[in-house]
DNA sequence: AGTACCTTTCCTGATT
DNA sequence: AAATCAGGAAAGGTAC
């Protein structure tokens, strides 16, 4: 359920990414994706299909440094192609390009709870049957299948034992480092918080 | 090898 | 009564 939609990838440096297709129509996924760095565009080349770059010209490169989240000017290339662009200027759009909830991050030796819990929020396959935003513009949502998702994240993870016990536990060491913020008298409700972004409906 | 970061595991006690 | 929440303590895993 998860890997049809999602793929890992290699820059020049090694350094790993991974990118989520979102709500990519099923013959337009596919794991063959490379990243090259040219000058100081990161280029995502996308083979072996069409990819339709008019619903996704840029992707969002987020940095996992804590301190910010620069957009690292991104060209996403079908190699297939016939519209494929080559923006000289190009702009740091920071969210309009991301009409599928196409999504990429740079790993860190995985991806990270928070970010795991935002992929569910925007992805139409799990919201909002397991996780569901309860107010998106403060960034509160709740936990609906609290043991389903917990064993998602096990997937991810690598984690046959992972549970909601413990996986609640990450999220409340989130609130210390304001990643997230606690959500009092309100079961499997939590919210994101200022160190946390990606969740934001309006920049 | 050492450290920083991000959990994971286990726990006790409180609350719903 | 069972599930969930709060957060301490320690250990695991990864990256650098």
């Amino acid at each position: 359920m998860w890997s049809d939609q999602f793929a890992v990838f290699t820059d020049q440096t090694n350094a790993e990414y991974w990118h989520d297709f979102g709500n990519l129509p099923s013959h337009q996924k596919n794991q063959s994706l490379r990243v090259e760095i040219v000058g100081n565009e990161t280029v995502v080349q996308i083979q072996q299909y069409q990819y339709d770059i008019s619903t996704s010209t840029d992707m969002e490169i987020l940095s996992d440094s804590e301190e910010d989240l620069a957009l690292i000017p991104t060209t996403v290339r079908g190699m297939n192609s016939n519209k494929t662009q080559e923006p000289e200027n190009h702009q740091n759009t920071s969210n309009s390009g991301n009409v599928n909830n196409s999504r990429s991050c740079r790993k860190h030796g995985g991806m990270l709870l928070w970010q795991f819990l935002l992929h569910l929020l925007s992805n139409p396959a799990f919201n909002p049957s397991h996780i569901m935003w309860i107010n998106q513009s403060v960034g509160e949502f709740k936990i609906k299948k609290n043991k389903e998702v917990a064993q998602m994240w096990g997937e991810v993870k690598n984690n046959s034992g992972m549970n909601y016990a413990n996986m609640s536990r990450g999220i409340r060491y989130y609130y210390r480092r304001k990643i997230m913020e606690p959500v009092s008298n309100r079961r499997l409700v939590y919210k994101f918080g200022p160190k946390s972004y990606g969740w934001e409906t309006s920049n």
